[in-house]
DNA sequence: TTCGTCCCTTAACGCTGTTAAGGATCCCTC
DNA sequence: GAGGGATCCTTAACAGCGTTAAGGGACGAA
């Protein structure tokens, strides 16, 4: 098979889920591709863009066919949709939202999907101002839950010591000083990340809506 | 001066303004406390554990001396000022989101501050399970925002090539396909980021404010 | 046949985090 | 006062990293 710098990025993005992002060497790739690794620099000019082509592929991966809001689905709907999926897709792949953090997609699916957006809200009666501010909002917050959460489970690959469970028990120890903190730091790892993205989803979105309706008044 | 964890993190914290979070080398931090490498093994375990102290340390700046809102100041109000606090902290360390984000921090001064907010949010009206919700969703949003905004700012102390101009500039070439991306991303560097910033936990805490009330229905 | 472009190799550079082994310096105990 | 352990640092070294320099085959065009 030929290389290009896609298949080197699509390797990459393979041989993430294996070593994760700290394990990622250019000769690791290099020789999955039978070949040697000053090679790849032909293709590519550093390791920073073959990064940031892996991260484009993820967002495309999480992008690529999106579809305005079918009928009887609201914008709202749609957007925690679409956000639901880009976590989703991150999650996929080990370290994905460090890799997608602060690097610049400039992907034509990218921004089409920008596009998207943007008109989907101004359909439900936004101002692009509002729509731009939104947007952001929603992609930040999506890109620092998933960090987190991929920081917590980066741990369980680790050298095989305290499955973060040590540390969070040792702290529960201040539970007659910090009683509230204890509480939630137990019950932090319990409930389903799941829901409680989507819960934090829901709440921008219903703070969006509520600012929305307050400056239509 | 004695050298202690914390010296080490505390010097390597200062060092990070200057070079940067991948310009950071146990051997710079060695020199600049006029010592050898192999030194700071004795302190400190890993390159991992003091990239946790710096992350603790930066916490500690900005949640220090935090009180109870005063008479006269809402809950809102004061969670939007711990938020923008949080982020100013980390905006004046270059790379500092990225060296917070992920990093678990058990420093008392850090508990105490999640027990803090949690009392004030129940003294304000909320249960416990809303407030264990509504506390990590700001704090996420405020990584994920002050990541990207960083990771936008490294590209000024880059090479010197295309200072994030000529990337956006080409892009809205494409703004007879993408009009609203078009002008999104091409005013996205314009307007303030931290008037961006500030929106983005308006919004959020418009939102809390509302499922709170409807829950109480 | 010769030239130039394309794609890869071997060799090497300076750097990284980290460990091993040993040398000072101190304080405590006999 | 002498021995001994704990403490804190050194020198030396290892394996690995990203990246560059130089060159070699393969191939199509002139």
């Amino acid at each position: 098979m030929k290389i290009t710098a896609e298949l080197i990025a699509r390797t990459a993005l393979r041989l993430l889920d294996e070593v994760g992002l700290d394990g990622l060497t250019m000769r690791l790739v290099a020789k999955e591709l039978d070949v040697k690794a000053p090679a790849l620099y032909w293709h590519v000019k550093n390791k920073q863009e073959l990064l940031d082509a892996m991260a484009t592929l993820v967002m495309v991966e999480a992008d690529e066919g999106l579809e305005s809001p079918r009928r009887g689905v609201t914008w709202d709907q749609w957007l925690g949709e679409r956000a639901m999926r880009l976590r989703r897709t991150m999650l996929r792949h080990r370290d994905g939202a460090r890799v997608v953090a602060g690097t610049h997609v400039g992907h034509p699916v990218v921004i089409r999907t920008i596009e998207l957006v943007l008109r989907t809200l101004q359909d439900a009666g936004f101002t692009l101002e509002e729509a731009a501010r939104a947007v952001p909002t929603i992609f930040h917050y999506t890109i620092g839950f998933t960090i987190e959460e991929q920081a917590r489970l980066g741990e369980a690959y680790g050298e095989g010591g305290n499955p973060y469970q040590a540390e969070t028990i040792a702290r529960l120890a201040d539970a007659e000083r910090y009683p509230l903190a204890a509480k939630m730091l137990g019950g932090l790892l319990a409930p389903d990340t799941d829901a409680q993205f989507e819960h934090g989803i829901a709440t921008i979105l219903a703070g969006i809506r509520t600012q929305h309706s307050d400056s239509r008044s």
